[in-house]
DNA sequence: GAGTGTGAAGGCCTTCACAGCT
DNA sequence: AGCTGTGAAGGCCTTCACACTC
């Protein structure tokens, strides 16, 4: 409902539901901000903060319900219908994330795959058609399909890029190694995992480099308020 | 050399690797910063500042030299001698993973992998060994293994990461859909595929909301430098 | 003129701190 | 006492702007 203008946010709602999805589990009914800033690693205040934005409001020393939030995290992260999204590149990679990930979520279907490989056209992969790119821009456009997930070597990623947004996508998931090139209004969400290992192998070698957002974290989870206690 | 204190250097290095290799391959042997500035989406500036932090220097009108800057992010990014790696679990993600990346590195090498299904156990998955988890702290702790990428189901994560954790690890690669909870010294690097779905949904949803950060990409992108051209 | 090096300024996000509610 | 709601402050990162160099 309201709007989100920013990444983090939306990436923290998606913290918070699956913490509330498992307290719910569990029985819960209300929960804390010091509970919940635990899975994102932020402050009770941020919380507090995003939970405003969702249009929610809690009761002091009752907490906020459960359910409300879940609602509200859900008409804000998910589509009214289910989103369409096609795959491209159905190699390891693809085949992983099908196996993994189709079917798993009501709100974003993958609806058709794509490979350059004709051995694979026609075939059904985890329960997915697989396409020729050629057919590519006609079933984007006919199904309104607004999410591309690019999982094709390095090298052809920017021209399935290309296409994709030609034919009228809003949103990529790349997981190739580059920054694509889109229209300003297309938003691409890089999975770069070329990145991600230099990183961890950079900071695995320089511990305690970032000390101070670890901290920030443990304390937190020591599920004890210490930025809200008067000093 | 120097001390890198911030996660988005690191990140921004590893793009401009790429570029510089590239381009070295081309046959270019200098490049300037707003050729650089375009695979990281930040301005020439930002450029400039990361390699200063480098210890690099260029000269006006003449650039950067490619070999330098190469070898300089070589002597930051990568370790002296090979660093170590191991994988738990080794299902359709961490096959995926071990199929694409494994001996694409000199410097991370995918040492072994653990899985709990004793049939994979003594196997050799992709050229690397897979053992059963209760070898896990040998084998780790024998190695001298930094890095542990964890790819097993949500509801195990936690242990095993706790386990990699007690063996001596630094640094993590979660592949998991929650916040571990690690030591301090111990640096996570989540890939949070959830999360990023659920980001891709929203925002093919909402276009043009983040509009400035993709027109600051898009300038950059046209190899002007209206950044600095004095008004 | 064209590009680098860098102090200063700006922006975004997060946390602090405290008033208010129960 | 305990927790929420929120203005104000702080911090980190990025960009601006311009002196300087070839």
């Amino acid at each position: 409902m309201t709007a989100i203008t920013s990444e983090k946010t939306v990436e923290r709602m998606s913290l918070y539901r699956r913490l509330l999805l498992r307290l719910r589990e569990e029985g819960h009914t209300v929960v804390f901000s010091h509970q919940l800033c635990v899975p994102a690693g932020v402050t009770p205040a941020q919380v507090r903060r995003d939970i405003m934005q969702l249009g929610c409001s809690g009761v002091p020393h009752a907490g906020y319900k459960i359910k409300e939030l879940l609602s509200a995290i859900a008409e804000t992260l998910d589509a009214p219908q289910s989103q369409r999204a096609v795959l491209v590149g159905v190699g390891h990679l693809g085949l992983a994330l099908l196996t993994h990930f189709s079917g798993r979520w009501r709100w974003l279907h993958i609806h058709a795959a794509f490979d350059v490989n004709p051995a694979k056209h026609g075939a059904i992969v985890r329960g997915c058609n697989c396409y020729g790119i050629e057919e590519l821009p006609r079933i984007v456009r006919e199904w309104r399909v607004q999410v591309g997930i690019i999982a094709v070597p390095v090298d052809t990623a920017q021209s399935v890029a290309t296409m994709l947004c030609e034919a009228g996508i809003t949103g990529l998931l790349n997981f190739a190694p580059l920054r694509l090139q889109v229209p300003d209004e297309v938003y691409v969400e890089n999975v770069d995992l070329t990145t991600s290992f230099e990183k961890v192998a950079y900071f695995a070698r320089h511990p305690a480099r970032l000390a101070n957002d670890k901290s920030a974290e443990r304390d937190a989870a020591l599920g004890e308020n210490q930025a809200d206690v008067p000093g």
